[in-house]
This record gives structure tokens, C-alpha cells and sequence, in this order.
DNA sequence: CTGAAAGCGCTTACAG
DNA sequence: CTGAAAGCGCTTACAG
């Protein structure tokens, strides 16, 4: 067997030719002109000492990694594991080995460091926010880069789902059912992408006669909890909510079981995201599904487009949100509207 | 500013002194004698010029890349997304990149490129099964790896949470509550870790005079349903059910409930494995709390000994398993047990 | 102890 | 068109 690395130079050898030749041939370069014969000789040999070219040499030569990164802000949080899986799913396609690094768990590494050229040719960026590490535009420098799901309005390096789609189609679907008087437990309004999502879904409203009550809070369980507890409080005469995230969602229906708000009968809950648990809360949770292994997808392809040179550019996934009725949105409730 | 890379050459120009002395200085190699001044000039001098290795070129002359690969099955799994965190957070204090792949995800790269030496310095495996491509000494070859949750029995490269204690665990919080004739819904008995804790909840049942019926079957929500289904048809008598994973509790609680056997008064339920949704499922299910961001932390310490030299072997993640009470285990119906 | 130099494995102008 | 050679930026025996 061969021992230690084998090198370009030990297939050139094999192959009874010169080592530029064997990279030109590797790398289907397209000026280099070669008989048919050794062209299959070079890849026979390849394919016989079992070649791997050194990606640090070819780096360094060539200065490009073929190497992309992920920051993440929270790996746990299913969304963001299925806009790395569509990322990790195109840069493989493409040939790049994927960086990652989640927020939560990056201490001694700094964003300086990850994002280093001759470590990484590009940087794809979920976890931005306002006053965020990365948005300094020294730590990035001229690395290519794109802002996914979290909108850094003005970057044109945006790739996102359509939020507003998504508020809109809420929207329809409780106007639908026949609600007049709805709520929206939102995310906060400096987030870009949930202020979107409350403007198109209070826009919606107007449109369709139905007047909305937008309360924002924290994107979390207790977020969903407190400002349905509000809601109760103030004996509101809503009869539907669209919730914000699925972790509010979560704190919304446990809220509303304790108040003894029955779903849909008392009010309807439907949550923008879908989530593998959703079919078996109690009631099962209607969602507005969202293509995020898509949108990971999409912002590789942005990604890889830009470090081959193409220009930046806000992309919005294509396919539309999806509702998925599993029974928590009925009628309002008839009478007793206060 | 600089244009460019800066490179070691730079740095030494800048402190007067040549690149050699540099390179061993900021790489911390206790053989050099300088002076404490010499010292500081060179530090000032990386620091003003804001040096950074570049990686490839490390990597090219010493044969180390300071990257660690992980497998991951699958991402949206968020027993995995753990082992991952803690697995990236000592990568990242320890000064490691990591690259990562997820099954799934995986097409064009395949794992003999992912295991390149040259690539990576080790490999942590959270994907192993039987029959799987990564099993081929020949694809790992020399190169350092761990297998993290996932048995691979024999290899001496285990690092898991400790299943039987859970399997145990859960057996005696049952007894303690009563009961006297408990299902195990499981894994598949080919999957050690579902063996491991089987064994350990049936002895565990032996010796504390419960009789225990095994119920192999998918780590799936339909897989859950499935045994679940069974054991209602039967009519059985038992009046408490252990589950292997929380994606099975699900489709289990979920049959329960359209089978009208009520949690915990007909049957009392806990689960493998802890989630965030737990408490918002109704009832809010009872688990046996695993330590997978340990999980993950211990596996990365352990490859990266090995990477360093020293030896493998198996490693139990000494976090016991730890009972989380949500209301899902009662005691046993009295009465009416046939 | 420390500096000059070789060498890691590639890519790619450049000269023929 | 193709080969010889320089050079990418480091580390580390090795010689002084």
C-alpha cells in the first residue's frame, strides 16, 4: 500500500507525465490540450493511488479555501437545523466543506478568526442583529457573505422567506374562517423580520375588514405566555391569534388551557412556522409552514455566486408559505362578542 | 491599511527580527530564549498588523490542521443539535475549527473526502450504525475518530451517556410509583444503545419484582403509535409504559389519547430523553433527562487527546440521568388489572 | 540558543 | 500547446 500522502508529483510519475499536466487534466482545465489516451492515463492513475489533493496546499496556491462558513445562532432551534441541512446540501453538491459555528457555543474562537480568508471563501451569516459582532464591516472585510432568515435591511445580501406572505396568508385564512376581530402576538418590532410580518398582516386586516390588535413580546414560550395572559386579562373580544413563532406558540396554547380558553372554540391559534411536534399539542397547532431548508439552500447558491465573483443581491425563497390545517382555527365564536 | 495578508514575514520585518523567531514565539515553543523585550516587540508587532496564520500553510508544513470534522445524522434531531454545541464549544476554546457534515446532507462529498487527512485532524462520529460506510477502517484509516452516542461496540472509541442507569432510572421512578407490570416500548434491539437500556430496565424489573414486557420497534413517532396500538388491541394490563425516545412518546401519547386510556389514570408514561416541547405536550410528559451538550463536550475531549497522542478509549458521560417529573407517571389504577 | 534554508503540495503565469 | 519553475506562507530539523 502506499504509505503517507500521496502527491500530484507521485501521479505524474505514475502516469509518465509532468505534475502541471496531472492539476490541468484534475481540474478540468479547459486550455490544456492532451491526447485522449493520456487523459485516461492521468485519471487512471489518480483513481489508482487513491489521489487526494492537499486542501491546504491548494489553498495556499490558489488562495481559495473551497470552504464555506455557517454562523448559527442556535443549532437547537429546528429552524435553523434545516437552514444549515439546505446549505450543508448545496455546498456539498458544489464541493465545499462547511465551517460551522453557533454563537451560543463560540468562546475562545472569535468572528475574526472564523472569519479569516485562508480559512473560509465566504461567510454565511444567521445569526446577525443589530449591534452583532459580525455587522462590523471590519471583521468581514471584502469576504463574501450573505445574511440568512435575520434581514440586515440595507445589505443587499438578504435571503429570506416571504414574511409578508406569510402574514398575509394568516390573515386570509382567519378572514376566511369568518374572524373580524383578531390579535397578533408578534416578535419584537426591531426585528426586520417580524416587523414585516405584522405590517403585512395588519395591511391584510385593513383589506379584509378585519380589525387586528398587534402585541409584541420576546420571541419565546413565556413571550407567547405573558401576552396571551394579557389578552385574558383584559377580557379581550378577539377571536383568533396568529403567533409569531412556534416557541410563543407553544407558551400561547398553555396560556390559554389554563385560562380555560378553549381552541378553536373560544378562539382560534394559528403560528406562523411549522414544527415536527405540532401535529400532537393538544389541540394539534395549524401553521404556516416555511420552505427553510430552502431558504439555506438558496443563500449557498447566493454564497458560492458571489465568491465566484457574481454581485450580491436580496433573494426571497420563491416557494409560498404553506398553511397546514390541523383543526386549531374553526368560526369565531357566534354570539357573546361583547 | 494593509492590503492583503499579512504574512509571518511581515510581522518579522516590523519587529526586527527573522520569521523563524516569530513563528516559534507566537506559537508559544518553550525552546526559544528571547528577550522579554524582543518578546513584547514581536506581540506588539502581530497585533499591530493584526496577523493571522494562514491556516493552509500550517497545515502544509506541520501536517496539522486544527480542524476537527463532526457526522451528524441528522441536525433537526435536537438530541443531536446538543452533541453538537458541546462538542463545537470545546472545539472552539481549544482553538479547533469545525467542519461538519450531516447524513442527510451529503451527496457530491463523500466521507472519504470529508476523512482526508490534510482536511481534518480527527473525526467525531455521531452517525455510526451497523453497515455504515464510515464502519471501513480503510475510509477512517489512521486518522483520530470518536463514535458519541451512537455504540460502536468494540471500538474502544465510545463516548455515550450512560443508557443503562437511564433504563434503570426509569424503572425504579415506576416502581417507586407502584407499578408491577410495565411495557419498555424500544428501539431497535440491533441498535446497541436500545439493547443496552432494554437489558438494563428488564433487570432493574427483576429485581425489584416488576414484570416487564419488551416492545421493539422504529425510534419513530409512527414506531411509538405502532407499539402503542398493539398493546391497546391486547387489551394489556400494563399500567405503565417506559419509551425508548421522545420521537416514539409522541406517536405513543398520541395513540393513548385516541385509544381513551388516559395519562397517568389508565397508564402512566415517561420517556427517554428530555425535550423542549415536554411540558406543552398533554399531559405534559414525564423524561429521563440525558446530558448531551456534556455528551458532545466529553466526545470532543476525548478526540482531541487522541489527536494529541494519547490513547482511546470508552468514556461514560458521568452526568446521571436525571428525572424530570411533569405529571405523566401516577400510580397504577388499582383495581380492574384483570 | 538562533538563523538560514529546505520543504510541505499545490497552481499558474511564463518562457519556450 | 506544454513543461520548468516560481511562489503561496508556514514549520522545523539542521548547521553554525
Amino acid at each position: 500500500m502506499t504509505q503517507g500522502r500521496v502527491s500530484l508529483q507521485d501521479v505524474a510519475t505514475e502516469a509518465s507525465v509532468t505534475s502541471s499536466v496531472v492539476s490541468r487534466v484534475l481540474n478540468g482545465d479547459s486550455t490544456v490540450r492532451v491526447r485522449p489516451e493520456t487523459r485516461a492515463r492521468i485519471l487512471r492513475a489518480a483513481e489508482k493511488l487513491n489521489y487526494r489533493p492537499h486542501p491546504g496546499a491548494r489553498a495556499l496556491a490558489s488562495a481559495q479555501t473551497r470552504t464555506v462558513t455557517l454562523l448559527i445562532p442556535d443549532l437547537t432551534n429546528p429552524v435553523y437545523a434545516r437552514i444549515a441541512r439546505g446549505a450543508m446540501k448545496v455546498a456539498s453538491r458544489e464541493g465545499y466543506a462547511v465551517l460551522i459555528s453557533e454563537d451560543t457555543a463560540t468562546e475562545a474562537l472569535p468572528y475574526r478568526q472564523l472569519a479569516d480568508p485562508g480559512r473560509t471563501d465566504g461567510l454565511l451569516i444567521a445569526s446577525y442583529r443589530p449591534g452583532h459582532p459580525l455587522l462590523d464591516r471590519a471583521v468581514i472585510g471584502p469576504l463574501p457573505h450573505v445574511f440568512v432568515n435575520r434581514l440586515h435591511p440595507g445589505s443587499g445580501r438578504n435571503v429570506t422567506v416571504d414574511f409578508e406572505a406569510a402574514g398575509r396568508e394568516a390573515l386570509l385564512r382567519l378572514a376566511e374562517a369568518g374572524h373580524r376581530h383578531v390579535a397578533h402576538i408578534a416578535g419584537p418590532a426591531e426585528l426586520p423580520n417580524s416587523a414585516l410580518q405584522a405590517r403585512a398582516f395588519a395591511q391584510a386586516g385593513v383589506q379584509a375588514g378585519v380589525s387586528v390588535e398587534l402585541i409584541p413580546t420576546s420571541l419565546s414560550e413565556e413571550g407567547g405566555a405573558v401576552a396571551t395572559r394579557a389578552l385574558v386579562e383584559a377580557e379581550s373580544t378577539v377571536t383568533a391569534i396568529y403567533v409569531g413563532n412556534y416557541f410563543q406558540a407553544l407558551g400561547v396554547l398553555d396560556a390559554l388551557e389554563r385560562a380555560q380558553w378553549k381552541v378553536p372554540d373560544r378562539v382560534s391559534v394559528i403560528s406562523f412556522d411549522d414544527d415536527r411536534t405540532a401535529s400532537f399539542l393538544r389541540p394539534p397547532l395549524s401553521t404556516i409552514a416555511m420552505a427553510h431548508d430552502e431558504q439555506g439552500e438558496q443563500a449557498m447558491v447566493a454564497l458560492l455566486h458571489q465568491i465566484r465573483g457574481g454581485a450580491s443581491q436580496d433573494v426571497l425563497v420563491p416557494t409560498p408559505p404553506r398553511f397546514i390545517d390541523r383543526g386549531s382555527v374553526g368560526p369565531p365564536r357566534s354570539a357573546e362578542s361583547k
